[in-house]
DNA sequence: TTGATTTTGCAAATGATTTGCATTTGAAAA
DNA sequence: TTTTCAAATGCAAATCATTTGCAAAATCAA
């Protein structure tokens, strides 16, 4: 079970602001800002986009939640940090997270090639699923 | 020194498509559609910027171009797939290619765990450059 | 060279995201 | 509790990267 989230300190304790991240805690993958706006307007609880938006900006500056797109989308999705790594599919669009990610191991190599202090990556991937390969 | 890329079978040799296919060869890392607008200009090429969205989402179709997203930049990058691959710094935005990416030798393990025949990948990887670490 | 077809340029449309502003709300202080 | 004020919200309008319609120009095979 996934350890519930704080929001930051120095931001206010919003319903609005709570909801959309439980909306994210609940989320098995990446998601867009409008798949939280009807998520919520599922539960009835009414929110504008404008809102959601500027939330989502927030919760990625303060590092809680991450930004990616998709190949053939024209929409940012985002997630928990746990969820940043998955794989798509190109004929479905299914995706699939990908846990324990093996690109962590890289981090000390890519340190020591480039000089970076590694803070973050995010991997996508793209294949055929079982379930396209006729 | 990288192979001389050939517009694909069945697609006219327009000097556009030839000129946006020539800025892709010489950029060090992924840029924007406008990046290679600018560059034609330079070289006193006109081209008007939907003909370069059209060209690269070709390309992109044919596999010859891979698209990407950088954190917090709100346009699309385009690079040959040997570029695909880099280092974002977090401070400056200084973006380095990885080449050999640790991340093939995956490929493997991500196809017996999930199942996808994988086609392709895309890895970003975010720190700081030695640079920006005063 | 001709003619069918593709490609281009331009201007207008699109649509996700951002922003201005008046109003509401959270929480610290009284 | 009530007061107080900055932070947060909702709505409408703006932004801007990208896409699209269409008429004109360019490619290329016959
Ligand atoms: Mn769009
Ligand atoms: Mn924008
Ligand atoms: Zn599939
Ligand atoms: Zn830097």
């Amino acid at each position: 079970m996934p350890e519930k989230l704080k929001i930051p300190e120095g931001y206010r304790q919003t319903k609005q602001r709570k909801a959309i991240l439980d909306v994210l805690e609940n989320a098995e993958i990446p998601i867009t800002a409008e798949d939280i706006y009807l998520k919520l307007k599922e539960k009835c609880i009414d929110i504008s986009l404008s809102t959601i938006y500027r939330n989502l900006e927030m919760l990625c500056k303060e590092g809680l939640v991450v930004k990616s797109y998709v190949m053939n989308e024209d929409k940012a999705r985002f997630a928990l940090p746990d969820k940043k790594n998955y794989l798509i599919c190109e004929k479905c669009g299914k995706i699939v997270i990908i846990d324990n990610c093996p690109f962590d191991k890289f981090k000390e190599e890519l340190k020591e090639v480039h000089g970076f202090d590694i803070t973050g990556h995010s991997v996508e991937v793209y294949g055929i699923c079982p379930d396209c390969r006729s």
